[in-house]
DNA sequence: GATAAAAATTAAAGTAGTTTAATAAATCAC
DNA sequence: GTGATTTATTAAACTACTTTAATTTTTATC
């Protein structure tokens, strides 16, 4: 199991001697995902938190008329899952699937929960990771508020640069809350200037 | 100081001793505003975060038409500040003001990181608070991308009863991402069914 | 490497939501 | 309580974005 990344993520916030770093990888599993295969469906249960090493993965909705839309994109560094329904186990709200050949470290409700109780400097770390998170979501909705359709894709791509490169504009399009037609012709004029 | 209703609000989370309790308030600072008084300006460093005993707050941008945008409103229970300054103390993307006359307790950022290291429950609380207000912002996301005005008006009575009495239909419109004038064209179509 | 499938582009017609402006209703401040 | 200010309503013209559909380009698959 490659633990390099997740490690070094976690030091980031907190200190981990020996033994808990080991404690902490032995409530990891390891999962492979091949390009578009579903890690989470709507209606299912959320069974883990997920760190992904390698590959990338959307959260979406599916809504009434049969429309994408994603909530976010996960990248190497990232931790994504149902949170709603990993912590009340309760149907998940949203679809998670792979963009491209995915590698994933998950750790259970149940792992977690022991591990909170056995190195509490876990909820620091989450603690933190979820005020990080809390404060980009903020930005976003702020954006969808205040912002045009060619402001919030000038703003995706200074913000995202990695993104706009591995994802098509059909997902960027399903992000910015537009449709592809709007966001080709976006483009289409952003690069004429 | 009334502080029944921020130890009920933690209660609910972690369970403090005697001491505990007793630092804890030892940290709080109370302070009053009148309605229309601004708790925060944008570009100012957020000192506090904000816990409402009385009375209804808002959190919202100005944008370059000088058009406001509502991120949330708070009211009685609800912790509300700019968490962005106020963990970098960099200046403040928000304005944040009274709707109400409002009653607040504060803590600055010195005393959270004291109280964090005096009595770490804390970092176990303030991770659940925001993991609730990590999911309440993801569903608002996805409403903005799928849902029309009009679902995201009937959503908003149906989740916030309370907000929509005590709030102006200007507050809920700017919340909601729609102009007053169009909130008015819904209600009306609605009103009529 | 050829073929099929998916994504991107373009144009034209359509719609959800905005803007402006005028009027009515509610709320505020003294 | 009354005048002043803010909020809500209504209607009509406007615009950002969608829809549909046809064509081209890119990507995936065997």
């Amino acid at each position: 199991m490659n633990t390099n990344l997740i490690l070094h993520n976690i030091s980031r916030h907190i200190q981990l001697d020996k033994t808990e770093t080991d404690f902490f990888i032995s409530l990891l599993q390891e999962k492979k995902l091949k390009r578009k295969e579903l890690l989470l469906r709507q209606g299912e249960t959320c069974k883990t938190e997920n760190f992904i090493t390698k590959g990338c993965l959307r959260t979406y909705t599916i809504d009434d008329n049969g429309f994408e839309h994603i909530l976010m994109f996960g990248i190497e560094d990232w931790w994504v899952g149902d949170l709603y329904s990993f912590l009340t186990q309760n149907p998940a709200t949203y679809f998670i699937d792979a963009l491209e050949d995915t590698e994933i470290l998950q750790i259970t409700k149940h792992n977690l929960d022991k591990l909170y109780e056995r190195v509490p400097k876990f909820e620091r770390f989450f603690r933190i990771i979820l005020q990080n998170a809390f404060i980009a979501q903020q930005n976003r909705i702020n954006q969808n508020l205040s912002f045009t359709a060619e402001q919030r894709y000038i703003d995706f791509i200074k913000r995202y640069p990695q993104l706009e490169q591995r994802v098509s504009q059909k997902q960027v399009a399903a992000y910015l809350g537009i449709t592809p037609v709007f966001l080709s012709m976006i483009r289409k004029k952003f690069a004429s200037k």
